[in-house]
DNA sequence: GACGTCGTCGAATCATATTCTGTATTCATT
DNA sequence: AATGAATACAGAATATGATTCGACGACGTC
């Protein structure tokens, strides 16, 4: 992976809807072998998927909050009983005083409640702390050291 | 908004390069119709924007972290000041103790370090704390209520 | 019943994705 | 230094998909 192919990212991830023939341009090759090199960076599983980012207030999800869960036993297999709430954005084993911490998004207080409910009844689950979060100055790609013509900083940043 | 339209949300965040010939014969629509319907969602800002997304270990981003953040005065207009610090990939304001709730990926610890310095430089932050993941389960897309062939469950889903 | 609006289909046109060939460069081997 | 192999690229051709538009049906209103 060269400075081309973390430029092929970046503008990728800011505009994966870009032609081959665009990209080239900007980057400096044909859309031949840009072509080439994006299809070696997913073979590869630099690139894991192609997706679209979503407002979440147009589907109603306009609560978010991270949630702390604290365990009595090991619950370093339990990702497929997280996974299965659907509300769960995110799960990481942290170290710490919390040995797991979600990112969740509903749409009310109250379903946010019914989730906290759901996480409780897995086995191991001692207790959850939820943190709401009021407002989101941004969320954005993950970084990868290329320079796309805009950083996104923002919802606003198409 | 109606199930059509949440239906080809969750398709387009399992995988935006289906082309709309495809997704239109799964959801039970003409090519064209299903164009419209997507521009119409890119249009409205449903559909911020389509994007890559990446392996943070491909591109040597092998420690995450969440950093929450105390302040001694209002940071409440602070973002921009968050968005400058490049490892930052999303930055929250929370209630509770702490008053604002970041994402940090970088290559290491020591790195990790200097981003905690770059927080603390500036105004009006106290203190920060630092919690590092040791693992992620799943990082998946906002939910949107339709239902994929594929839940994605993981990094392993494409 | 007439009319207007909206969403869709199917087809036509335009644009892009994809593949392939030839060339140049780099690297390893002799 | 010469040679061969591997890699990357440009350009062109072909196949496929994106986009647009006219026609039609459903629905709501008058």
């Amino acid at each position: 992976m060269d400075d081309v192919d973390r430029g092929l990212l970046a503008l990728l991830q800011a505009d994966a809807t870009r032609t081959y023939a665009d990209l080239g341009r900007e980057i400096g090759l044909s859309a031949g072998a840009t072509h080439e090199r994006v299809r070696k960076l997913r073979a590869a599983g630099v690139i894991r998927r192609t997706t679209v980012d979503i407002d979440p207030a147009a589907v109603d999800l306009d609560v978010l909050a991270f949630v702390t869960v604290d365990s009595v036993a090991w619950i370093g297999d339990s990702g497929p009983a997280f996974a299965a709430i659907t509300e769960i954005q995110e799960a990481h084993v942290v170290a710490g005083a919390a040995s797991v911490l979600l990112k969740v998004r509903t749409t009310s207080t109250g379903a946010l409640q019914d989730v906290l409910r759901r996480i409780h009844a897995i086995a191991g689950v001692s207790s959850t702390q939820a943190t709401i979060a009021l407002d989101t100055f941004f969320e954005r790609p993950t970084p990868t050291g290329g320079t796309p013509a805009h950083d996104g900083t923002g919802p606003d940043e198409r």
